[in-house]
RNA sequence: GCCCGGGUGGUGGAAUUGGUAGACACGCAGGACUUAAAAUCCUGUGGCUUCGCGGCCGUGCGGGUUCGAUUCCCGCUCCGGGUACCA
């Protein structure tokens, strides 16, 4: 029988569709595990080979898992709400639901190409109303719960409003946005409007009028996670400042614990990092100045109150609040200039000027509480208003930053640290002695820190702080394909959340998904929607993108239940994801919310633990090679194109090209330094890019002009690595692999290929190597048609690699360590070749442990063992003690560090015995003969060194 | 600037975390089979040196600890990722 992949495949995947193999069950009696690929948002482009890296791998550890008996869950589902789909039927007039629902068809083709062995039932969209009811309802519970920072946990509203009730708020110590504090009897005097007004400041999700990144190209707004370098992420276009109202999220109130509870968590150090990053905690303090005739104190935050003796100025951002206010008259045309100036520059000319001083006198002045100095009062750039109070005391002598500003501006520089005992010290380390700070000199930075924030607590003008540098995130897109806010408007503007028996609130079918100009979504145009209920105006925002992937990974535990996200006891079995494979490129926004949303969620009880991901892997990416031809921008005779060699662009600095990407199919070792396209790939060139019919190509030593006569000819391509896009002509489809090469050769390589954490271009040139191994495997039990496995007893040999392997194999891949694992899969298979070992005993476990990684010629080699059904039991608990043990193992022995010679010790003597065998060896008498031997080293199981 | 990674043959990458560096694979070279090619199989393949046995050098660079360092420590250097007027 040969080995037809396409057969076995086709035969495998009915089989497994209809018995239902990869059904997972709740069955409570297993232990269980649960592996988590982060879900796709499925683009038309389908998959190209860099998806379904960590996919194989959580496809080959589940595997791993259930042959070793633990009931996995391992599910897949789409994330369907998005930009790009609503963006294709702008253009197209096809509805997202209709691209969406094509484009999952053919991923969930391609996936399955591939072997997975997903439950398809318990699959998720987040598009579908049965999905984005929760996601709805979740945000209703958010809107209904506060944050309570003495309980560290979110409580009910209700019980806020009895706070209130008897306290003001005071009573309570929340997350707040609340400015100015009231009294109980004055909550009790407030209308309805205010009530509501108050409390909004509490809600977890709540409303807001702010500075949000309006980015009119995309009629949306961003939060700040989507925006790079003042341009929008997606598309690139220009950001900027508006003022609106929002619904936000106020993730801050949970700040402290998603940065403590990062140390509970098995993540990569450098994914930690960039979390703890973008959490971005300080500590530090708040203190308020006393401005000059006015009963206003400006409030800074500071990580270094005790240079608070060296603050000379102040500086506002100019965007705060005070700004009109604290300025003179005598400088209001001067503050109206600069404020203007500073609204004219984009975003993206903010942050790349950043070495240019500006700000503006507001003619005000504060007092310094320390020295009762009077400091001027500016704005200026460098202060920004969503960070901190927006606002600083300014230290010139000891920040980089009010240095340069104070002496463009000739303000006063008291030097307030001495570092002279601390050569090569920057500014920013905190070292050196305090001077001139008056009850602080003599002290070591550090401890006058504290010192200082103690005195600041007595004179009662501020405390310490910590402060953090994530924002509340916006949680409003002005678009149509995301979820409805399940939020309705009263008579009087107050804004209610629809209870659950109301939910879902559907997305109204339409054919004008148009972005709205003016900050309002497609949904307002539709008014018998949003007037829908009688006495109500609904809400028209939509969810982000990212509100749907906060929670799937909970429905998965229970993907139909009508009733509720999932029922408790299958929320309290699966617990949550003891394993998450995904990329980068989340991990921030995805996995920050997550994280908030299940922290939450947590605080109602509703989940049993308080980290979603209990370990994540980060996936590299799988890049693409991208072959550019240059192109001599000034033609030839009669408008010819004339294309040149890399060596000829490059050593023509003055001649300008334009760099043609080119089909990677055409070029000759693609991706290497010296890729070239020989005539056959010139001629494939031309013929398949028509308008370069008749071109001329010029090489270092040979000239062609195509339709003419055939030369030799090399021409050099330029290399680059990069994104597999169409438009580079250079995406490798996973499913021409798997038609050429077979799934489990194309699975295997993709594993073989390197860590998984890595990123690498993909390079088909090894991809030989894997299939001829599979074809080797199947050598051992086939050869002209025939079944050649035997019943011959094992020979210890071959028991002995069999274990090995065994061992190696479920070591790496509980170190997710599969490049390793298949290399020695490959070492075993050309022993037992060697040994010409075809025996029924050592090729049984040897099929049950390849399983994982190749399941398509596993099953089938299953079954021609004379085994029922798939691939089942376990070949993974570990014989190899019982075997190995028995032997000798091969010690290398040194004298002096250099390596003599070797000898065979028995795998079970004691460290004394080695030592004893290795002396009284005859190879090594010769080298020590006639020297004392100061000392013999042994490592058990390694190697023996001996000095003398 | 700051925070994470990383630097090993022609290439992708191993090395049980202090114990024979270069597993496995690609590529390359030689050979077998073939009329020939493909496919397959065998042999070799870090560098220098030697007819050969062997010897010397070798994990970005410079030092250190150790009987022994790709691995640990100190100082550089280059590359990749993240992030930034963050007070």
């Amino acid at each position: 029988m040969d080995y037809n992949t396409a057969d076995i495949e086709s035969r495998w995947k009915k089989y497994w569709e209809e018995n239902g193999t990869y059904r997972v069950s709740d069955d409570r009696s297993k232990p269980k595990y649960y592996v988590l690929d982060m879900f796709p948002y499925p683009s038309g482009a389908g998959l190209h080979v860099g998806h379904p890296l960590g996919y194989i791998a959580t496809d080959i550890f589940s595997r791993y898992k259930r042959q070793s008996g633990f009931n996995v869950l391992h599910p897949m589902g789409f994330d369907a709400f998005g930009l790009p789909a609503e963006t294709y039927a702008i253009q197209t007039g096809v509805h997202p639901a209709k691209s969406t629902n094509d484009n999952i068809e053919k991923y969930i083709q391609q996936l399955s190409n591939i072997g997975f062995n997903y439950d398809w039932s318990r699959s998720v969209k987040t598009c579908k109303p049965e999905y984005y009811k929760w996601t709805q309802w979740i945000f209703t519970q958010l809107f209904a719960h506060y944050y309570n920072n003495d309980a560290e946990k979110a409580q009910s509203i209700d019980s806020l409003v009895a706070k209130f009730e008897e306290g003001g708020s005071t009573a309570v110590n929340a997350a707040t946005s609340l400015e100015e504090d009231f009294t109980a009897n004055q909550w009790k005097a407030y209308s309805a409007i205010e009530k509501a007004e108050a409390l909004m400041n509490y809600r977890l999700a709540y409303q807001k009028i702010g500075y949000v990144n309006w980015c009119e190209a995309l009629g949306t707004v961003l939060a700040n996670d989507q925006i790079k370098d003042g341009l929008s992420d997606r598309g690139g276009h220009p950001v900027e400042k508006r003022a609106m109202k929002q619904w936000a999220l106020r993730i801050t109130a949970y700040a402290g614990r998603l940065l403590s509870d990062l140390d509970s968590v098995d993540w990569s150090d450098s994914l930690k990092a960039m979390q703890r990053n973008w959490i971005g905690r300080s500590e530090g303090a708040q203190v308020f100045f006393d401005i000059e005739n006015n009963d206003k104190k400006i409030e800074v935050f500071t990580t270094r109150p005790d240079t608070i003796f060296g603050a000379t100025y102040m500086v506002l951002a100019p965007e705060h609040d005070w700004v009109e206010e604290l300025t003179t008259d005598a400088q209001k045309d001067k503050i109206r200039d600069y404020i203007s100036y500073v609204n004219s520059r984009s975003e993206i000319e903010r942050m790349s000027e950043v070495k240019e001083v500006t700000g503006e006198f507001t003619g005000s002045y504060a007092i310094n509480p320390f020295t009762n100095e009077r400091v001027p009062i500016w704005i200026g750039e460098y202060v920004l208003k969503d960070y901190g109070t927006g606002a600083i005391m300014a230290v010139p002598s000891d920040d980089e930053r009010d240095k340069a500003f104070a002496t463009k501006f000739g303000l006063q520089i008291i030097d307030v640290v001495d570092k002279s005992d601390y050569p090569g010290s920057s500014l920013k380390d905190k070292t050196g002695k305090m001077i001139n700070s008056g009850f602080l000199n003599g002290i070591e930075v550090v401890a006058a820190i504290t010192a200082a924030i103690k005195a600041i607590e007595a004179k009662g003008i501020g405390s310490g702080k910590i402060n953090y540098r994530m924002r509340d995130t916006n949680f409003s897109r002005q678009r149509y394909w995301g979820e409805p806010f399940p939020i309705r408007y009263n008579s009087e503007g107050i804004a209610e959340a629809l209870p659950l028996e109301r939910l879902p609130l559907t997305l109204p079918d339409t054919d004008d998904f148009q972005p709205a100009v003016g900050g309002k979504s497609p949904l307002a145009r539709n008014e018998a929607w949003v007037n829908e209920e009688v006495g109500y105006t609904r809400e028209t925002d939509t969810m982000p993108a990212v509100a749907g992937s906060s929670w799937y990974f909970l429905r998965y535990m229970d993907a139909g239940n009508p009733e509720e996200i999932a029922s408790k006891e299958n929320l309290k079995y699966w617990d949550s994801v003891d394993l998450y494979v995904g990329g980068t490129e989340h991990a921030v926004s995805h996995l920050l919310y997550a994280r908030l949303w299940h922290k939450f969620l947590y605080d109602l009880e509703i989940v049993p633990s308080n980290e979603p991901f209990k370990k994540l892997i980060n996936q590299g990416m799988i890049q693409g090679v991208i072959e550019f031809v240059y192109l001599q921008k000034e033609k030839g005779e009669g408008g010819q194109n004339i294309f040149v060699s890399q060596e000829i662009a490059e050593s023509n600095p003055e001649t300008e090209y334009a760099m043609i990407p080119i089909h990677i199919d055409f070029v000759s070792s693609y991706g290497s330094p010296d890729s070239y396209l020989d005539l056959e790939g010139l001629k494939k060139f031309t013929e398949w890019w028509p308008s370069y019919k008749g071109a001329k190509f010029i090489s270092a030593d040979a000239e062609y002009i195509d339709g003419g006569q055939d030369v030799e000819i090399n021409l050099v391509t330029k290399s680059e690595v990069g994104k597999m896009s169409k438009r580079y002509y250079n995406v490798v489809n996973p499913d021409d692999m798997v038609e050429k090469y077979g799934a489990d050769c194309f699975r295997m390589y993709e594993m073989f290929l390197g860590p998984i954490e890595q990123s690498k271009p993909w390079d088909t040139n090894g991809i030989d190597g894997v299939s001829k191994f599979l074809r080797k495997f199947w050598a051992l039990f086939y050869t002209d048609e025939k079944l050649i496995v035997n019943d011959d007893a094992p020979k210890p040999e071959a028991l002995k690699i069999l274990h090995q392997t065994i061992k190696k194999v479920s070591d790496d891949i509980e170190k997710f360590s599969f490049n390793t694992s298949v290399s020695a899969f490959m070492v075993c298979v050309n022993e037992l070749r060697s040994q010409k070992c075809h025996s029924r005993s050592i090729l049984t476990p040897l099929v049950q442990t390849l399983a994982p990684f190749a399941p398509f010629i596993s099953e089938e080699l299953w079954s021609k063992l004379g085994n029922e059904g798939s691939v089942h039991h376990s070949a993974y608990p570990k014989f190899e003690e019982q075997f190995i043990k028995e032997d000798s193992i091969e010690y290398p022995i040194s004298v002096n560090g250099k390596k003599r010679d070797a000898i065979q010790i028995p795998s079970d003597a004691t460290k004394d015995e080695i030592e004893k065998i290795a002396l009284a060896s005859e190879v090594i008498q010769k080298w020590i003969e006639g020297k004392d031997v100061r000392k013999v080293i042994v490592v058990p199981g390694r190697m023996v060194n001996i000095v003398v």
